[in-house]
DNA sequence: TATTTTATTTAGATTTGTCTAAACATTTTT
DNA sequence: AAAAATGTTTAGACAAATCTAAATAAAATA
């Protein structure tokens, strides 16, 4: 059995892995597990001993097949929670993540299923984000970034990659929420803003914003 | 705020100064935590230091208001849980309980209150313990216990004192579940154990299992 | 390539919650 | 009321997860 603390880390290695190939570095981790790069590799050595992740000194870590299925389970376990308290308990999407940590880390493989069975099998979060089945199967998110889109290019937000309320408040207010049809019309050269069409009216949005936005391509 | 071990301990003091008037022994809560009566010094200690807790060398602790609060807060949310379990996921009432011991710690009074209000306000847990509402106000139970029935005497089972999967699946199997209806007979005075009419039909039921049975008496 | 900068690890401490063994207090028994 | 039994606390130690400061390795730069 793991501790919740090392839920935490195989957890943040696992995203932490997505975003970039190759090992992921003692100072990355530091920066979100909210400790010191020290702490990091003290609990990193922990990990390798308990043959969770593969690490090599200075090289940085990867998650073994062993680390892999524990974090996916977890990344599972908090996505249902967020279905939950949005679809059941009408929160609003901003609302939940931090309350899913604390759920996420609640041990009973029985609770999830029933949870999963309950909420009618979701595939995806309340953001978008895919949401793995018992046997840790992701579905491989086919989604480009709202900044990578072409002029004139249309498109459906189908998830965010940022998760943090102030963030999703934003998106609220100005009706760019998940399933919602836009169009591209350019993206400003000197400072990566995009214009674009959305409801019938022409909005700007700033290049942290864009980047955040996951987007499917219509014709 | 307050660990998840101290939230425990907590909890433990409130349900053993509920069973005997007075202030709750280092060894009883030894005892219900599961760890030694040294353990329990210090974390009295500790407690006391946070004015959770009266605490006199040698002589035992109770519940300040401040630790009162803190306590009740946590049945509620155990309670609450195990309906949510029983009633939402379809849980028998012989799982819940290790579970909602998880769940219990989890930090967020919308969440309690949202769940609260998706399960109707319930007022009793699936094993008939009353639900603290949001200020804390209990009902008073007033039951007594089933080897308390005089002879003759009729009632309905409205609670037990006793949460083990074990003793559960018993009364499951014994069809002496919450609700039912049942006339005592007499109590043998050799071993204490209890007969009684059931569905019309004659048992036998040891002292063990009558003096975990709450019953509201009935004419 | 030598030097500087950045990233990482080690060494030694700290806090939380636990333990064992020994000391001490209280209660019960004789 | 003294002795025995029971209950409780203190002292000292340990594991988990963290920290700071110092040492070391790797990468970037001149």
């Amino acid at each position: 059995m793991e501790s919740q603390t090392e839920e935490n880390y195989l957890k943040i290695i696992y995203h932490l892995s997505r975003l970039s190939a190759g090992p992921v570095q003692t100072n990355a981790i530091a920066d979100r597990t909210q400790t010191k790069p020290a702490s990091v590799s003290d609990m990193v050595k922990k990990l390798a001993e308990k043959q969770l992740v593969n690490y090599v000194k200075y090289q940085g870590v990867t998650l073994t097949e062993k680390g892999q299925v524990t974090a996916v389970n977890i990344v599972r376990k908090h996505r249902l929670w967020e279905v939950f308290l949005v679809d059941t308990l009408n929160f609003k999407w901003d609302e939940v993540h931090e309350i899913a940590e604390e759920l996420e880390h609640v041990n009973s493989n029985l609770l999830v299923e029933r949870l999963d069975r309950f909420l009618g099998y979701p595939k995806h979060d309340p953001h978008g984000d895919p949401i793995p089945d018992k046997e840790g199967n992701i579905e491989e998110a086919s989604v480009i970034k709202l900044n990578k889109l072409l002029p004139s290019e249309k498109g459906i937000i189908v998830g965010v990659s940022e998760h943090s309320s102030a963030f999703l408040k934003y998106l609220e207010k100005t009706k760019l929420t998940l399933g919602t049809s836009l169009q591209l019309i350019e993206i400003t050269e000197f400072d990566g803003s995009v214009d674009l069409i959305l409801d019938g009216k022409k909005i700007n949005i700033s290049r942290e914003v864009a980047k955040h936005l996951l987007m499917k391509p219509a014709l």
